[in-house]
DNA sequence: CTGAAAGCGCTTACAG
DNA sequence: CTGAAAGCGCTTACAG
């Protein structure tokens, strides 16, 4: 079922079908009418190779997942996102088109943007340092990011608000009288990371104390053994931890430590996964589908050429039980 | 850069630079060699879409994800898969396509097929009488399933083994002493929920009471809900939940009412999320990954017309502090 | 407003 | 073993 068959049974040629298809305004409502009708009745549609051939273009976005292990993405997260970016593009008429290669194969890229795969990438879970940016950068790809790098002023992203989630996480232990509190953060070199420290930093203030920061990988593991570490040299009024699959397993730790948390200590996570509220971890929500939904929107913008702008969308805080909200808080 | 221009700069036809590709054997070594070099030296890959128009194929497979609430997905079961499927086309040539769409929406399917977008398709979420596979066959188009759906023997699948599993768990429960053994399983019409009821109810023969079982929609909310209804009419020895987020919410319900988890009551889930192991959860786990592979490697032999054989993987029980160990048992 | 024609970048029978 | 040619299914300048 071709575009020369509906055109022949329409009686017009083919390129009056496809103007029907791509710029209606073009045609005479008569003779459109006619088309659409021969059209829908045998549910024609156009080959979108055929088309992408043409006209230069896949109409698709691909997302190339980093098969690194105990990635931020083990959460519930990567689902969510890859959800509500699909949907949005899908939207649009673009395909979603998902890979996974190892973090620093960049041949995948180049692969993708050379065989007309796909127009254009987003990028998730970037270091400050990714030569991923650079490669497609390279390239001469479309591409945006979700996350923020280091001083990559040009390089268009969405990302959640890490700074002021975790300061706000921070200012709320303070108003509530912790004084020590220690933070568990994510890889160094990761800009969620790095933002999420300086948040920490900038609320603590005086308090600052750059030993009270440790670096794990998002893992559970770490989240119990980093916590372990600590309290093997220290006994702090709280633990920060820069994701809640790293602060369930401090729970854990701190737990076999005897320590009963919301009482004895007072325990942050972050991304507020659903399990938080169920254990009563207290914790910092990014908007994922949000991001998700931006970032199909801003690639898209990107790749037509309309001007795009970055954004930084909001956290929010949720206090449960694994608080303690001292005598002498509000 | 096109094949037009390795021909000229390699002195050969276009013919002979495809062939180079394609059906390297069928060319003379030292032509080849020559071709090949060129090729390397520009960085030439062919447009996939030029050669998915002339070939027929796009050489990628979909997978929609639905839309529905509440469903299996909400786990990090969907990241987890979606990686190893991607991964696994990848290992073969193949794209992966995903997108998202209510689950009754067969348009989606309709509009992948004839445009060309993708070869076939993953199903996930399968119900025993699902919509979309009746539309798929109608299309006359490739399709696996994973999970398995109530008398479709035609249907290629990849499942994980609920039934055993959820035997098993069952039988570790008698074996341990315990009677009276309800289940809050997923949605009735749900495959996966099924065979985890067969399972269930084969394990518990004459004890088998219909009802004890109660069916959710695998969200958190429901496990709390459905805890609380049993535990109005009943104390049982031990509540069983198709689902670790089910079974969170239960295990939340039974400690608001005064349940000593693993003392008063035991509980079993199922998928073993990661939180499982940290909060002392039993629960079965289903090889997503495994799966994720199989399938993809099972739609690209159906394609090809190869021979497909159905599989059926099976679970792994742990057993945590969830659990109580009576003293009559072993 | 419409049609004939060119061409997007490939692959593969066909002929030699 | 190699090349010239046809053609996959579209879209769009061009001419009328």
């Amino acid at each position: 079922l071709t575009i020369k068959k509906i055109a022949k049974i329409a009686k017009v040629s083919v390129a009056t079908v496809s103007r029907v298809l791509n710029h209606p305004e073009l045609v005479n409502e008569e003779t459109r009418k006619k088309v659409l009708k021969v059209i829908a009745e045998l549910g024609y549609k156009p080959n979108k190779q055929a088309r992408g051939l043409r006209v230069r273009r896949s109409e698709s976005v691909g997302l190339i997942i980093p098969e690194d292990d105990g990635s931020l993405f083990t959460s519930p997260y990567l689902g969510v996102l890859l959800k509500s970016i699909s949907k949005s593009l899908e939207r649009e008429g673009y395909h979603f088109v998902v890979s996974t290669a190892p973090r620093d194969d960049l041949k995948i890229y180049t692969d993708m943007h050379i065989k007309g795969i796909v127009d254009g990438f987003i990028l998730i879970d970037v270091k400050d340092e990714d030569a991923r940016v650079d490669h497609l950068e390279l390239l001469g790809a479309n591409y945006i990011v979700i996350g923020r790098m280091k001083g990559k002023s040009d390089v268009f992203y969405v990302d959640s608000d890490n700074y002021t989630g975790m300061k706000e996480a921070i200012e709320y232990l303070l108003k509530t009288g912790h004084r020590d509190i220690y933070f568990v953060n994510g890889p160094s070199d990761h800009s969620v990371s790095r933002f999420r420290y300086e948040g920490y930093k900038e609320a603590l203030k005086d308090l600052f104390d750059p030993l009270k920061v440790l670096n794990g990988n998002y893992s559970e593991e770490d989240g119990y053994n980093l916590t372990k570490e600590i309290l093997k040299r220290a006994k702090p009024d709280a633990i920060v931890y820069s994701g809640d699959i790293m602060a369930f397993g401090g729970m854990l730790a701190l737990r076999e430590e005897g320590f009963n948390i919301g009482k004895d200590i007072s325990v942050i996570g972050f991304d507020d996964v659903p399990l938080a509220c169920l254990v009563g971890l207290s914790s910092v929500k990014q908007p994922i589908e949000e991001i998700g939904f931006l970032a199909a929107e801003m690639i898209l913008k990107l790749m037509s050429g309309e001007r795009v702008e970055s954004k930084v969308l909001p956290t929010k805080l949720t206090i449960r039980a694994s608080v303690r909200v001292s005598e002498d808080g509000f």
